[in-house]
DNA sequence: GGTTCCCGGATATTTCTTGTCCGCGTTGTG
DNA sequence: CACAACGCGGACAAGAAATATCCGGGAACC
């Protein structure tokens, strides 16, 4: 079971846009996190697509976040970049071989799967209970209180200094 | 995020092996679940890698569980054949960028590294909570009591008639 | 001791993720 | 109001991982 990478860049990414109520461009983010800049704009469309960001174009345009960042949760930004099938996918082996089951006694998933999605509930339900508000304070505290207001002042800096 | 396939066959595996004590040969499992036989047998090693089942070679050998169904948890089928890495891999971009943040004070994982943790642990609970004597049960009681026994009658039967 | 059968690791093929590029729409400017 | 520049959006290769498979080593029965 693997998470895509893009999933740390979505939500470094999103850490970042909270501290920023005007658009912040694809290519300020890639530098701020030293990641390559044509794929992190992909994993930003999926955002987009997601309604968690929003895009706009044109000179002075970029990624804003759509709503308060208290109100995101991790969950919703893991599934928009990595999808939202679960990670277990029963392909009903139990009506395959000599003892198949009749497909009209398989209507409810079989055991193991009802297992695999508990346990997939349970992800989700830790996932969706921090938003990236509580990331950004966490992180926050982290560097005892010096890390957010660094990011919103390099991000003024790199505004007036490239676009003038 | 995606979770092997194999995983899906090697837990079936696992509640048929506990409805025998006699060791049961990768073809019979493969034939009763209607898998590729070859590929089951790979995932079986991995199995017996980690100690779940023991592999006894001759012309009566094949797999067993070596610890009582109810003492085996999902948690740790799945652990071995999907390995133990978390889902979630931190790269540590906090420490790349214009703001990269000293490495002595990254002793402890980032924030967003910490929460995915916890949700990794929650699914290791959920998982850690079932047995395959549990998923043995409830696939006996979704079938009203009989898949169990015709699991046991058949693995007997299929013996007799091979060998023989 | 020969033979048969089964498990185990090394080996191709396919799928998917990662990474990259160029076209379209939008916005500020002359 | 037309122009030009800039950034977002989807389509295109490269690499990695999982899927599927084969043959060799070893054990049990005859």
């Amino acid at each position: 079971m693997k998470l895509s990478n893009g999933v740390e860049w979505a939500l470094h990414s999103c850490v970042t846009l909270s501290q920023s109520r005007e658009p912040v461009q694809a290519t300020r983010l890639a530098e701020l996190h030293g990641i390559p800049r044509a794929y992190l704009a992909k994993h930003l469309q999926a955002l987009s697509r997601a309604g968690i960001v929003h895009a706009t174009a044109g000179q002075v345009g970029g990624y804003a976040l759509t709503r308060p960042a208290a109100s995101v949760t991790m969950l919703e930004v893991v599934q928009a970049i990595d999808g939202i099938e679960p990670a277990y996918r029963c392909t009903e082996i139990r009506q395959r071989g000599p003892l198949a089951v009749p497909a009209e006694q398989c209507e409810r998933p079989c055991a193991i799967a009802r297992a695999m999605a508990a346990a997939q509930e349970a992800w989700y339900r830790a996932l969706t209970a921090v938003s990236i508000a509580d990331l950004a304070a966490a992180i926050d505290i982290d560097s005892d209180g010096t890390a957010m207001a660094d990011v919103r002042r390099w991000l003024a800096e790199s505004r007036r200094s490239l676009p003038g």
